[in-house]
DNA sequence: CTCTGGCATATTGTATACAAAATGCAACAG
DNA sequence: CTGTTGCATTTTGTATACAATATGCCAGAG
């Protein structure tokens, strides 16, 4: 036997449950505050109670459910409050990983990140919204696991959970998208010269930024009535 | 009715079951590594099966156990890289509560701080372990609410309760006990000066000390056997 | 008309029964 | 003696039944 080892996709139930149903969140099918019924939850996903019960608490510990006892899950409803903190923590972390990549990033990473960022750029210039989200998605991942800590890794891969339900509907307007794309070129240059903390605060203003784009469009009015938040 | 709620503390079944077992990890009663058996477990905890199962999920989600799909749950043991790890993101995130505090820390909080630095120091003249760490959470866990970010905050504790079964172990020296307590003086310090950059700057290398320490006593063959560590 | 009390219903919480999978052991073949 | 196969037992996974709690409605008092 060769020490790989080769774990076969075998999910259990409450597993699957959960990953259906943080889908159906993100996705904004199930929208902030919405009560979930247990019965008619596990009715419709085939599944009974009891595996339902445990998706349910993975996703209370994932922040997208709040649990209130003997009245149900409902949906996480993120105040602006909230969403600011999460963003807050999250420029703290991706700047951590720039730090950390800077010392184990190989030149052929840096290759494919140039790679990521011409077709970054190209999804910009055709105004190709959903690649480039893929696209930068990628590229943060991709920093993630060259920074080689694997407990950054899935505390990022959480709080980016609870905020891609508020980032998705942030319609990123022109001038700051342009912004966006020109810092993420900074970046990887900051990588190439293995500047650790020119990448750190390249990183937290650039999540600064998002975080500035989401608040923005959480005042405003149309998408107020679909967060629910508890500020007035 | 005025507007603060009074919850009362209504726990259900799975929160005392997971706080019960988070004891018991934390504690060392379930060592790393220890297989939980759940229908041993549920008879111990005077609970059934159902909600004893729902406490494992919570405790999975803080990174305490570890849940093997039909192989059942078992105490996490943390490999040196995974405690190398969790340190690096706890320096990140507490030097974010730094910043953060700074610009909303008042002179009333910088009295109180100064207040618990003089009883620190005071169980480090009288050599006194237990009340070093408490009075040391006590003033982090102040810190971190005073930054005023609730995800910050959770994020925080969370790290922390799979930390605390590791930092328990390890035997501070006398040197590094001293120093610990010099940086704390110097934090204060900062923080009452409202200089951001410096009080980062010294909750990392804060950080970055314990988290030698911890390693250390990783290192240290006695203690090795007690954490079944996947590193050779 | 408004508020309170109590009942009927719906929903969540917990225990238990049954199904499926893993584990350990023993018998057997090589 | 070693390794493998199949069975018995144990353990986990899921469904369901029952208990406890919350919710909503209606009647009646003020």
């Amino acid at each position: 036997m060769d020490g790989s080892v080769f774990p076969i996709a075998r999910s259990t139930l409450p597993e699957a449950a959960a990953e259906r149903l943080r889908a159906l969140i993100i996705e904004g099918d199930l929208p902030p505050g919405a009560k979930l019924n247990e019965r008619e939850l596990s009715e419709r996903l085939g599944v009974s109670r009891t595996p339902l019960r445990e998706a349910f608490r993975m996703l209370a510990a994932d922040g997208l459910l709040v649990q209130l006892p003997n009245r149900g899950a409902q949906v996480v409803a993120l105040s602006r409050e909230d969403a600011r903190g999460a963003f807050e923590v999250m420029g703290a972390l991706e700047g951590l990983a720039g730090e950390l990549a800077v010392a184990r990033v190989t030149d052929a990473d840096i290759a494919d990140f140039r790679a990521l960022q011409g077709e970054m750029e190209a999804a910009h210039a055709g105004r190709d919204l959903p690649a480039y989200y893929r696209i930068n998605r990628l590229i943060h991942d991709r920093l993630n696991a060259i920074a080689g800590n694997a407990v950054l890794e899935q505390t990022c891969r959480t709080l980016n959970a609870r905020l891609h339900a508020l980032r998705f509907r942030s319609n990123l307007n022109p001038a700051k998208w342009d912004q966006a794309v020109f810092e993420h070129r900074s970046m990887i240059e900051a990588l190439a010269a293995r500047d650790g903390a020119a990448l750190r605060d390249l990183l937290v203003r650039h999540l600064r930024a998002k975080q500035q784009a989401v608040l923005d469009s959480m005042d405003n009015k149309d998408d107020k009535n679909l967060q629910g938040g508890k500020a007035p």
